[in-house]
RNA sequence: GCCGGCGUAGCUCAGUGGUAGAGCGAGGGUCUCAUAAUCCCUAGGCCGUGGGUUCGAUUCCCCCCGCCGGCACCA
């Protein structure tokens, strides 16, 4: 917050996370990256602005309060507690935190609206909403009135209407078109932008901005009866966290200073929000536009795919810490950052392996880095009496070697790197100065300081070779700052300098009055990455995980799975990896993947029952598959003819990606035979299959019978 | 079904119209300042399949197969 009018200003956001579980390493991975650009951004010379916070509203919090017996507020508290506390340990610099249920952020939700109602009248307006609803798991399965099953249970949804308040999205497809002609790089990477426009061009709903069920929100002004609905509050923090709304004289200070947003990263998962719903609803308030959104791809874990049973989510906490105690060094933090961001390309999808992690450890950090500062230092302790010695540039002649060495830090290699932080391409950044520090390595070995010490007559020599390689361990340090900070902390500390590494201009590095100054009293070397045990860490971490796992606070809300991760498996068999999902909250995972909405229903989930007079007016009967051929044009719809005694009955089930039409033919089923006729795809569906679907992937498996029984039996 | 991407050495990936590259892993060697670290050598891989354009394609075009993403769709 330490605001410098003389500098530009730069603004970028992680998405807040919806606090009803804890973080996982995808959360971790975004708001790291975000860390890294506002690191850099700073070492670039600019005033950063850096929010992350917490999603604390919504159903998943009601429900998961309700569950443990403690009110909204200390869950959300208490969650709060667990991000924040991850950030400290992960070294993220951001310089504000927003919570949705923070009194600023209310009155900055409720004068967004009441802008929008002043600029663009039409924009907001009162329709009924009508929508499905599962009574078992308490939850919005779908905006539309159409019949839809529960995702969570399968069941048939209960129709619910409601009035809502609604904003015009469909008025603003040319007006977002436009917005993304006139900014070729709004979106990155491009071929996200390609399917945002490709979502917009296709056609645009207006949206549903309130509820009146759930009460665990912002209320709407004047209308009390209604609270604003996830995304208009969700999105609206990265305005008030930097003070939007509020009436003191600072905060519009803020506001004015660092408005608008320069980066929002996120996740892939919640591009639309952000480069569809967000700008539609600003220009609705007449707000300047944010001006990019970088969305970055998913962490699949160890190429497996996700069980419960294997409980394979990685969790940050234990990775550092387990790299901290078994090298009783502070390791683990910059070993994650560092992972993460060498060994996936921004933007796609990367793979997440703790064997991977302590591989890239020991290899580049341990064997890299921190040995040649290491090899550097205790060479110049033992040579040159800790003191940086002389560079000797003044007269030659120069070895070959030295001077393909000092052209290897040149203008030419800075900039590369430089280019690279600037476009996200964090893995090309890393692996040029990784070339720097293998070039450090390789020039040690051709001049062999260690035999010039004993001879005294080459001592100007001795010295010039050392002092290169000192300034290379500078350059280094600052250029990898961002990714590893705690590291390049300590190395420039034990190079003897003053301050600290993030104080220094990464752009003006190579300038000539920031070089080591002969003389400067070294600190004493100690490694600053100590090699690591992989079998040791591998157990460590595990051990830690469980006990994560255990203590029952990694889903202390989370009762249905979150949508995202049934899609990501996609319906293929066996090498489907899970993904976690970088940058989500729960409830924006669920809007995200399903086109529905979460909310909390009046009455608590787990207590509602229906009468048996309820469940008789399903009718439910035994039939026999007869025919089954996949329906064109459709991925997941199969055709089948059902004789159900009395009749054969076209229906038509969403289950060709788990069954193949031959194997259904014969099979007996359970169909729900009052069911409305409804046409898919130009076809008439009379009824519905009784399956129950698998929570990891989403497999639909069918109801059948171990007995023989007659087709058109009732089912009850 | 529509739109887009990918398929290159064990693994992760670069790459170019002209007889294929890096890192990691593995094998061998070397120095000894350093964290059993460094450095050097070693992988002979139909560059997914088939066809076309071309003097010549891994690189350009088309089909197919496989994988992935977005949308539609999942009574």
């Amino acid at each position: 917050m330490a605001e410098d009018q003389t500098k530009r200003k730069f603004y970028l956001t992680t998405p807040i996370y919806y606090a009803n579980s804890r973080p996982h390493v995808g959360s971790a991975y975004t708001t790291i990256a975000c860390d890294v650009i506002a690191r850099y951004k700073r070492m670039c010379g600019y005033d950063v602005a850096y929010l992350t916070g917490m999603d604390e509203h919504g159903v998943n919090i009601e429900r998961a309060a309700e569950k443990q017996g403690i009110s909204e507020q200390e869950l959300v508290d208490r969650n709060c507690k667990i991000f924040q506390d991850l950030w400290t340990l992960l070294g993220i610099s951001n310089t504000h935190f927003i919570r949705t249920t923070s009194g600023k952020h209310a009155r900055g939700v409720q004068e967004l609206i009441r802008r929008t109602r002043r600029v663009s009248p039409d924009a907001i307006f009162k329709r009924k909403y009508e929508g499905r609803y599962c009574i078992y798991d308490n939850l919005y399965v779908s905006d539309s009135p159409e019949p839809a099953n529960c995702p969570t249970c399968g069941r048939p949804a209960e129709l619910v209407s409601e009035e809502n308040y609604f904003f015009r999205l469909s008025a603003y497809q040319e007006k977002l078109l436009d917005l993304y002609k006139q900014n070729p790089q709004f979106v990155v990477p491009d071929f996200r932008f390609n399917e945002v426009k490709s979502f917009v061009e296709s056609g645009l709903k207006d949206i549903s901005i309130s509820r009146k069920s759930i009460k665990w929100g912002i209320p709407w002004p004047d209308d009390p009866e209604h609270v604003f609905y996830v995304w208009y509050d969700a999105l609206t923090s990265y305005m008030t966290g930097i003070g939007f709304g509020s009436a003191g004289e600072k905060d519009r200070a803020e506001f004015a200073r660092y408005w608008p947003a320069d980066i929002h990263a996120m996740g892939k998962e919640i591009i639309r929000f952000h480069a569809v719903y967000w700008p539609a609803f600003l220009m609705a308030a007449g707000v300047q536009l944010p001006k990019q959104i970088v969305a970055h791809g998913w962490l699949l874990f160890e190429q497996e795919k996700m069980s419960k049973s294997k409980g394979n989510v990685a969790y940050p906490e234990p990775i550092v810490k387990a790299f901290d105690e078994l090298t009783g060094a502070k390791v683990g933090n910059d070993a994650l950052r560092y992972y993460l961001l060498r060994e996936t390309v921004f933007g796609q999808d990367g793979n997440f392996s703790r064997e991977a992690l302590i591989a890239r450890y020991n290899a580049d950090l341990a064997n890299g880095l921190g040995n040649l500062a290491s090899r550097t230092l205790t060479m110049i302790s033992n040579y040159c009496g800790g003191v940086i010695p002389d560079a000797h540039t003044g007269a030659g002649p120069f070895s070959k070697s030295y001077t393909d060495f000092i052209g290897a830090f040149s203008e030419v290699s800075l900039q590369i790197i430089l280019e690279a932080y600037d476009v996200f391409g964090f893995a090309g950044a890393i692996l040029s100065i990784w070339e720097l520090i293998a070039s450090a390595d390789r020039y040690l070995v051709l001049e062999k300081p260690w035999a010039l010490a004993s001879e005294s007559a080459r001592r100007d020599e001795l010295e010039r070779v050392l002092y290169a390689a000192a300034e290379s361990i500078r350059f280094v340090t600052i250029l990898a700052h961002p990714v590893i900070p705690d590291a390049t902390e300590k190395i420039w500390h034990q190079l003897g300098l003053p301050g600290s590494v993030a104080s220094q201009r990464i752009d003006r590095v190579l300038d000539a009055d920031r070089k080591l100054l002969p003389g400067t009293h070294i600190r004493k070397p100690e490694g600053v990455f100590p090699r690591i045990d992989k079998k040791e860490a591998l157990e460590r971490i595990e051990a830690m995980e469980n006990e994560i796992r255990n203590s029952g606070s990694s889903r202390s809300g989370a009762a249905q799975p979150r949508a995202t991760e049934a899609t990501s498996g996609s319906g293929t068999s066996g090498a489907a990896a899970t993904a976690a999902q970088p940058g989500t909250s729960g409830q924006a995972a669920a809007t995200a993947a399903t086109g529905a909405t979460l909310a909390t229903p009046p009455a608590p989930a787990a207590n509602t029952k229906i009468s048996i007079e309820d469940f008789a007016k399903i009718e439910l009967r035994v039939g026999v598959v007869k025919s089954a051929e996949k329906v064109q044009g459709a991925d997941k719809l199969l055709k089948l003819l059902v004789d159900i005694g009395d009749e054969v009955r076209q229906v038509l089930a969403g289950i060709a990606l788990a069954y193949q039409p031959e194997q259904l033919v014969g099979r007996k089923v359970v169909i729900v035979a009052n069911l409305a006729p409804r046409k898919l795809r130009g076809q008439e569906s009379n009824g519905m299959l009784l399956a129950a679907s698998d929570g990891a992937d989403g497999k639909p498996v069918l109801c059948t019978f171990a007995e023989d029984i007659m087709p058109g039996a009732k089912v009850k």
